[in-house]
DNA sequence: CTGAAAGCGCTAACAA
DNA sequence: TTGTTAGCGCTTTCAG
């Protein structure tokens, strides 16, 4: 194996000219198909295959576009990254992966490189600073934003899932079946503000009291959030249900639970926010607020890649979220059908 | 935003000629203090960013690599994606993702569109056939197979688990609880089939005979684990232990055990491959052969960009798989402890 | 220390 | 219908 074919090389060895085989391969312009025959031949026995670098330093399109998430292991990135591959294979378009893990700092570095590599076009799940973004739009590169927005970008398309609706849904749920005391595990990262904010709204108009000492709000990392968890089961018996603002808060409300020795639901009823894999396989499997990762994606590539013109000067698309009951909530201790179970303290 | 500025526009705004920017930018060659500081200062007045097209059309190295998984959803693939990124990082170079779904031909058409964009090598999960690898081979491109390679590629370098040593390891502690009568879920697909081998060997070497009808396979498709894993528990209820070959079988398992009201480990004990994250949040949690993902992403990229020169002509790296015990796995029933025990240990 | 110029592989006018 | 040619933006000799 020499070098690789080029397509001078192709043009000599069918006794053409390299236009002429420019025009064979991408199928644009006449050709007699005598001559097209011949390029078609020469270039298998070559094993040519097109530098896409030259074709995209001509074209100024590279045919590939950036994916920039928090954390390629978290299940619903994954799902999102699964959709926005599913759609780019549609338009035969190439996905350049990252990963920012929530850090803005590596995030600017990322887009720096994804614009550096003239990607057609990013789509971001942003870790919340606006000034990568910013840059970005300002190179020229098309954005389009995934399941959150930094403030400050009203520009830049966005696909979101209806949160604020889920959390209403889950909330009704759990106050239908006569809980009083709800707790609310969150974050101090901004995407799970509205979550809160419905929680509290849909408490107030339930006729319910928010009680702060429910809240609890982790940093988004593991140990945080099972430390949150602990802080809110142990010093709150009374409360009958948690709702966790993330996976990561629902696993470790789970995991609290159990080490605590609560029944679930019978002691506390849980519900979290993602359907991730694991909320079927739990014991009792979880009830949770699915989010359309899949779907999110999918749009927002096709957001960014179907007829660019229009793209931009919409509002948000907003994607259903659907509340999965499982059998993580009942009613409350007390209540009928909740009462039959010796209440258990600590 | 007219045009983004070409090193043409920043050499006339510096006054100076092209090369001097390209020294100064890429810091090779000498450069005088003076022009260097009117050069960076012009790249950053028109807010110049390097074109990685141009670059790569001259060196003939574009700076990203491909990676090829069956599926970024999984949480496997996903691990190992990450470690991939982590590498990739350090060299700084960027990563093409795509998923060929355990689809040749899918595959295929991804390998000849990473030819195209002229990676500077492969890391892949390959699905099976070498038809695509061997047309990667010859185009030139360094590939790397991880987690598993095809036959018929021994030139390829390889970074696996060592997965004969975690199931060995899984056995032996089946068979060392007591238990006669293991069952085993395998699949179709070639990956698997190591696992499998492993187990009827260990089985052997224990002088425990080997029951072809515990031995299933499914093919790699949830609806057909799930059905797999149903026959076996329902047809062999003097089965007491079984042994689930991927995460898809054991999640399979452990939902058909729920079904049949079947007590985890009192009436059945279940151990599987890979410990993905419900493995510890299932109830009682999920003994797993620990396989490091992430790490073998990390030394599959670590191996492609160290010194290729080297790359070729070894054997296979192979790394630990730990069996991490949990709670899914006892006595079998008519053992001391076995009958005694309370349905939910942990 | 610096600039001019030759391509890298391809597409798209423009001619023929 | 086909060939010639001028770049796309960059790096890299090679002179100066």
């Amino acid at each position: 194996m020499s070098r690789a074919a080029t397509i001078k090389d192709v043009a000599r060895r069918a006794g053409v000219g390299v236009a002429t085989v420019s025009r064979v391969l991408s199928g644009s312009g006449p050709v007699s198909p005598a001559t097209r025959d011949r390029v078609l031949a020469a270039a298998r026995e070559l094993e040519y295959r097109p530098s896409a670098l030259g074709r995209s330093l001509k074209t100024q399109r590279t045919g590939t576009l950036g994916l920039v998430v928090p954390d390629v292991t978290d299940p619903f990135c994954a799902e999102l990254a699964a959709g926005v591959l599913d759609c780019a294979r549609t338009f035969g378009e190439n996905v350049l992966l990252d990963a920012a893990h929530d850090d803005p700092g590596r995030e600017a570095e990322i887009v720096d490189r994804l614009v550096e590599q003239r990607v057609d076009g990013i789509i971001a799940v942003p870790a919340g600073e606006e000034a990568a973004w910013r840059a970005a739009v300002r190179a020229g590169v098309p954005v389009v934003f995934a399941d959150r927005a930094p403030a400050g970008l009203p520009e830049v398309p966005t696909v979101l899932a209806d949160d604020a609706a889920g959390v209403r849904a889950a909330v009704e749920y759990l106050a239908g079946l006569g809980h009083r005391r709800i707790g609310f595990l969150g974050t101090t990262a901004a995407d799970t503000g509205v979550r809160e904010e419905t929680f509290r709204a849909t408490l107030a108009e339930r006729g319910l009291a928010v009680r702060e000492e429910l809240l609890v709000r982790a940093r988004p990392h593991r140990d945080s959030a099972f430390a949150a968890a602990a802080g809110l089961l142990q010093s709150r018996p009374d409360m009958t249900a948690v709702l966790a603002a993330t996976h990561l808060l629902g696993e470790a409300a789970v995991l609290v639970a159990r080490e605590l020795d609560l029944r679930i639901p019978a002691d506390l009823s849980i519900a979290m926010v993602d359907d991730v894999p694991w909320a079927e396989l739990c014991d009792p499997p979880l009830t949770a607020v699915a989010r359309p990762g899949r779907r999110i994606g999918y749009q927002a590539c096709e957001v960014l890649l179907r007829d660019p013109a229009r793209r931009d000067r919409s509002r948000p698309v907003v994607l259903a979220a659907e509340l999965v009951i499982r059998g993580s909530c009942g009613p409350p201790a007390g209540l009928p059908g909740g009462a039959a179970r010796p209440a258990r303290t600590r």
